[in-house]
DNA sequence: ATAATGACGTCGG
DNA sequence: TCCGACGCCATTA
C-alpha cells in the first residue's frame, strides 16, 4: 500500500494543509499561520515544510508570509501568478487586508476597517 | 540523544 | 515602516 513516497509529516496534516490550499480562491491568499490556525497543528514552519515538499502540486503562491511577501526564494515566479489572478499588489507586497481570504472560518481574525 | 535547519511569526527598538 | 533577536515545532544530520 505504501504507494506514495513517505510522508515526512503527519499524513493527516500534510494532507489537510494541502487540501486546504488547493481551497484557496484565485486572488486570495492566506498567510502560513493561518494555514497552520486552520489545520489546527503545528506552526508555520511545519505548513513550508509540506509546501516545500508537496506544494508543487497546489497552488503554492496563494500561500505567503504574514508579511505580505510571498515565500523566500519563488518571490517574483508568485508575484507574477498573483498579479496574473488579479490579487492586490503594492509594491511587490500583498495588501493581506485585501487578500486575505475569507471563507474558512476566518472569525478569529479580528480587522480594522 | 543532542544540535542544526527551515517556502515562518511575533515582539522590541 | 524597517531591522534584528527570540520562539515554534517536526524533520534531518
Amino acid at each position: 500500500m505504501s504507494a506514495r513516497p513517505p510522508l515526512p509529516l503527519v499524513a493527516a496534516f500534510a494532507e489537510s494543509v494541502i487540501d486546504l490550499v488547493d481551497t484557496i480562491p484565485a486572488g486570495t491568499v492566506l498567510t502560513y499561520g493561518d494555514v497552520a490556525r486552520l489545520v489546527g497543528g503545528g506552526g508555520p514552519r511545519q505548513v513550508g515544510a509540506v509546501m516545500s515538499r508537496y506544494g508543487s502540486a497546489t497552488a503554492w503562491w496563494r500561500v505567503i508570509r504574514a508579511s505580505g511577501e510571498p515565500a523566500r526564494g519563488l518571490e517574483v515566479e508568485a508575484l507574477a501568478r498573483l498579479r496574473e489572478e488579479g490579487a492586490p499588489l503594492t509594491g511587490g507586497r500583498v495588501d493581506l487586508r485585501r487578500a486575505r481570504w475569507r471563507g474558512a472560518r476566518s472569525d478569529a481574525e479580528p480587522r480594522a476597517t
